[in-house]
DNA sequence: GTAGATGCAAACACTTTGCTATAGC
DNA sequence: GCTATAGCAAAGTGTTTGCATCTAC
């Protein structure tokens, strides 16, 4: 299990850094890789633990850091109060929160897209980072789809 | 200084919610509306301190609740840790971050307005509120590499 | 063998809350 | 006078960190 594609970037990274590579960091990374949604710390935790009991809290905050700082997972708000993760991809999408469900929808705009360059190229800033989150309501239509 | 045009609108609001319209939550609300940028609470209590020494943090942290769950002013999270605060107001803006200086430019752009809306449409959605953070850093007029 | 990682618990930063005295209405 | 509020400190939450032990290399 400690050999899946997911962890094989972690690995090389681990090594370019002069990072030990551990059961626990590959453990995490590999939930966080392999996650569906937005984890949370404490999701990430219990999902590691289940794969492996020998991950503690600390190591799993520590590992979130150091994938955070290699630019391999993103960070989020969503304005819960905790940090939620997400796998960068080469899809860039925002959010859409349902208020009423918590759910997610990520969504792709190539219009949005364009658009926040333009506004940060107008005030004369290079875009690093952005975030758009829409927080919305269903609307009433019988749309069981989606 | 508790009749200033600030506190109108809070005062019937109180009167309206069975709240008792108190100094401490007059000059919390006369600060947070009449604030520039986006304080923390921190600020927001300091400020409410030099006006009337009698404030607690706690107080602030409730007033500051009341004045959020009454729509009167929007919480942000720059991702600092802490929460910011800002009066609602009729011009509807978004913010640009400077990552180095952690100035915040607030920026209206009507086409992103629409397309906001367009999004939360497309799937289903009411848009009940948003949040569109660009993080940027200023370009360099003369820019060689990087 | 040694530098670095883990686990634990204590420390932290921010925020909320229980309780009693107090003040608005 | 009755009810809600303020202040304080204690408790809560999410996150970080010091330290002794252990492990990868």
């Amino acid at each position: 299990m400690s050999n899946s594609a997911f962890d094989f970037d972690f690995e090389a990274l681990c090594q370019k850094k002069g990072l030990k590579m551990t059961d626990q960091r590959r453990i995490v990374a590999q939930v966080l890789l392999g996650a569906q949604g937005h984890p949370d710390v404490e999701e990430v935790y219990a999902m590691a633990s289940k794969l492996d009991a020998k991950v503690s809290l600390a190591t799993v905050y520590r590992t979130v850091r150091i994938l955070e700082d290699a630019g391999i997972i993103q960070k989020h708000s969503f304005g819960d109060g905790r940090a939620r993760y997400e796998a960068v991809s080469d899809d860039h999408h925002d959010h859409l929160i349902d208020i009423d469900t918590r759910e997610v929808i990520e969504f792709y705009n190539p219009k949005l897209e364009a658009l926040k360059q333009e506004i940060a190229a107008k005030y004369g800033y290079t875009l690093i980072d952005h975030r758009l989150d829409l927080y919305g309501r269903r609307k009433k239509h019988t749309d069981p789809e989606c």
